[in-house]
DNA sequence: TCTGGGGTCCTAGGACCC
DNA sequence: TCTGGGGTCCTAGGACCC
């Protein structure tokens, strides 16, 4: 049996946790850059505020309502985060963090009320974060994300946990639950689905696995298995390291020059290295790209340059090289810049990695420059310590202009009580 | 004015090997 | 008439997730 814990509007709900002003309010929290709204409380829901609504369109409804607009604010939420799922590692010994705000919990082997004990969890959660959540209960991972799915749905009846199997019972509730949302059905899929009659997780259910095998590949015979309890997705219990590492951001404003780009760059570059070197993987693959703005009606231009690096690297100097070098193949002067960034592809351990006969392996000197530079960073918080080409006005950064103070990880934005 | 960012997995087809 | 069989690796593109 397996547990999918979801936090409910969880960017929502750490704002609340140092708000209490906001409890039962419509609370919306935005992208980056102020761009779209992507997490509301149900209050929000209920307003019509939907999934993804740029800001712009739906400020008015927003001024009207009084819905508290917040910008998204990462380093809360990832600590935030930290918090949940260091306490619900205590409920079981498996546990795969899914996301930011979902971990699957395995009860294999657990003799108890597993409903009463999802309650508990809940309950643990709320009492020692302040974050509430939603479990879902079912014998395959597809199951549970259902059974979580529904619970969220009618938290009346449901209190939050509910439990899905292959009994009659749960059946009547497949009958009504869309295709469209089961985990891993997207919108294409859906359609084609729709096309062939099968409206409901109950219809996919019950449709020939080879028949959807041909349509969805691999990947939708494996849903149909799991909704009829056969379980074929495992948890993922070992944190591999990532194989693609991305950083890019839209700018705050229009950008023209090129080195406006470069200083954008170099602090991707910075971001992106900084993960590489923590991981302990060197990149021997390094992409970058520039957009302008697909939604305004100026001349466009999207680009990228990939650059191969024989022996790879992890030393944010040579990288911001290179990356340099990558721009210069693609820049174009006159276009209205919106967007860059950088993605690291072919990843690989550093340890055991093979060098390169001129010498071009990041050297010992350069490790004990990114070591001296990451130890600064890490104590005296991030950028303290950076390379010049990163700029120091930034003044194409990111709009923010809602942002809550970093109440759990700035000891100058510690909250103060009378 | 104004529309996010970061990931994974699967498949088909090409190129290559013996 | 008729031209093998088995395999790997890589890449681009598609689809999906939160």
């Amino acid at each position: 049996m397996y547990a999918l814990v979801d936090c409910n509007s969880f960017y929502c709900s750490c704002e609340r946790v140092f708000n209490p002003k906001l409890e039962e309010k419509p609370v919306i929290v935005l992208s980056n850059n102020d761009g779209c709204a992507v997490a509301r409380t149900d209050e929000a829901k209920a307003l019509g505020i939907k999934m993804g609504d740029p800001y712009f369109k739906i400020k008015e409804l927003c001024k009207k309502n009084n819905i508290h607009v917040y910008s998204s604010n990462y380093s809360l939420y990832g600590d935030m985060s930290r918090r949940v799922m260091r306490t619900l590692s205590e409920f079981s010994p498996e546990m795969e963090i899914y996301s930011i705000d979902e971990a699957f919990l395995s009860f294999k082997g657990m003799n108890k009320d597993l409903i009463q004990y999802s309650i508990e969890i809940k309950n643990t959660v709320k009492k020692y974060t302040g974050i509430p959540v939603s479990v879902g209960l079912g014998p395959t991972k597809v199951l549970a994300k259902l059974a979580n799915n529904y619970a969220k749905k009618n938290k009346k009846q449901t209190q939050g946990v509910f439990q899905i199997g292959v009994d009659k019972e749960s059946d009547e509730i497949l009958k009504k639950f869309p295709v469209g949302d089961i985990w891993g059905i997207g919108s294409k899929s859906a359609m084609k689905l729709t096309l062939m009659g099968i409206n409901t997780a109950y219809d996919l259910k019950n449709s020939n696995e080879k028949t959807i095998q041909k349509i969805l590949t691999i990947v939708g015979r494996r849903i149909v298995e799991e909704l009829r309890g056969v379980s074929c997705i495992e948890l993922e219990l070992d944190l591999s390291p990532k194989k693609q590492i991305v950083s890019s951001r839209s700018f705050g404003r229009p950008v023209f020059e090129k080195q406006e780009l470069q200083e954008a760059i170099a602090n991707h570059i910075t971001t992106a290295s900084e993960k590489l070197r923590k991981q302990q993987s060197i990149t021997k693959s390094i992409l970058i790209f520039v957009q302008t703005n697909p939604y305004k009606n100026t001349p466009q231009y999207h680009n990228s340059a990939t650059m191969k690096l024989m022996s790879g690297s992890s030393t944010t100097n040579k990288l911001i090289k290179y990356s340099f070098q990558c721009l210069d193949q693609i820049f174009k002067p006159d276009y209205e810049y919106k967007k860059v960034g950088v993605i690291f592809m072919d990843i690989y351990p550093k340890k055991n990695s093979q060098r390169d006969l001129f010498s071009l392996h990041d050297s010992a000197k350069d490790d004990m420059l990114m070591q001296t530079l990451d130890n600064v960073n890490e104590f005296q918080g991030k950028g303290s310590l950076k390379f010049a080409a990163c700029g120091v006005n930034q003044f194409w950064k990111m709009l923010s202009e809602m942002k809550s103070p970093n109440y759990t990880t700035r000891w100058t934005e510690l909250m103060s009580i009378r």
